[in-house]
DNA sequence: CGCTTGAGTTAGAAGCTATAACTAAAATGA
DNA sequence: TCATTTTAGTTATAGCTTCTAACTCAAGCG
């Protein structure tokens, strides 16, 4: 059975069920995840409250199917960027220019993390897709030439991560601090904490880049 | 007149005030800053819904002063170890204490911002403390020789988030790459993103000051 | 054409924040 | 010492939320 070709029945469905998703990441992109509300979304569809519930299993599950799409979304974008071959900085602006086009959307992925709250287990594999394509990227790079330390030796045992991938430690090591240091600058960048401090962020963004390929 | 010396019903007010406060961190501990309540809170302090109304205008405020305790907290951590004299891996070190210490409190600083929520003045000043201790870390470092790049004479005219420190261009830039870094992966590691991974978050932490320091 | 499936409804329970009106006790001043 | 004022805490209530249950009605299908 083809799954593009479905009922009538089906094509309404999935279609409300867009709808539905849609403006949610409006409300999110306003006022957040915790500002969430499925009364407001239903009552901008002009159903009663309830109706969702015949999409969605409730609140979490929507959210949850959110932050799967959001992963979804970043790893293709970084799957792109890794096969167009425009190296690391390629990567690094696809994701600020991703990050940029919808903050709440990174801190879905990346934000603060309700205590009680598990990711659903296929989140972890399109987790490893986007370390995956973070290591092609590395391991494109021209290598370091400097003897192993504390870390990388590490890594060498250390890398279930990787998966299959055949990157040597310095591969490895370089990957996490390639992911780590983005995520420190963009982060900071999106939450706020550089407005009023009076530089330009982008600046500051290019050149951790520039620091991670080499230069400096 | 001394502020320590209160009168008896100030004693009390501020004494209730402070358990109600206590509450809401561990509320917040164990469920996050959106699963605290301000119900739960009374029931375990043995008075009925309302009654915390007459110690904080609502939940925003009592949000909004956790916060604010939170920044002061970090100020004095990291006046402390820049004080301590234990140089930029002291520094590091306090700061990951701390964070682990509640990794919530982290996040009620550095996590996923509310969009419309704005933080009040006073934080930004404890802000500006933070990076004051921050400078001077980096300030008693060995000095880099390399030419000033892009950013540094960027940083040259935009330093207003220094206030009066005099620093060089060198050292506002490595103050903002110890934080930006730092943040990274000590941000990655408390949302939970390292489990799983393999490796030993603390060995990435401890490589990342290396390289800040001088090492690699 | 009749039966089944399912989308959407209203009603309502349980929770939340927050306000209003009231009670009772403690501090204060003549 | 007694009257007044202040204030901590109460209950009641409005208005919001998520979510379940029971029901209606129309569309799809054999």
């Amino acid at each position: 059975m083809a799954a593009g070709a479905a009922s009538p029945r089906e094509r309404y469905r999935s279609q409300v069920r867009a709808e539905i998703k849609a403006r949610a990441w409006e409300q999110i992109a306003t006022a957040g995840a915790s500002g969430l509300s499925l009364n407001a979304i239903a009552k901008e569809l002009g159903m009663s409250g309830p109706a969702l519930y015949r999409y969605f299993g409730g609140r979490d599950d929507l959210i949850t199917e959110l932050v799967r799409d959001a992963y979804r979304s970043l790893a293709d974008t970084f799957r792109a960027a890794a096969d167009a071959g425009s190296g690391l900085p390629g990567l690094a602006r696809a994701l600020r220019r991703w990050a940029l086009e919808d903050p709440q959307r990174y801190f879905l992925v990346y934000g603060t993390p309700v205590p009680g709250y598990r990711a659903p287990d296929d989140t972890t594999a399109i987790a490893r897709e986007i370390m995956a394509a973070l290591l092609d990227v590395c391991a494109a790079e021209e290598p370091g030439t400097a003897s192993p330390d504390a870390l990388e030796t590490h890594l060498a045992d250390h890398h279930q991560w990787a998966g299959d991938h055949p990157a040597p430690p310095s591969v490895l090591r370089r990957a996490l601090a390639v992911w780590t240091r983005l995520h420190g600058v963009l982060s900071l960048e999106l939450a706020g904490h550089f407005t009023g401090m009076g530089f330009d962020p982008e600046l500051l963004f290019t050149a951790e880049v520039e620091g991670l390929t080499g230069g400096r």
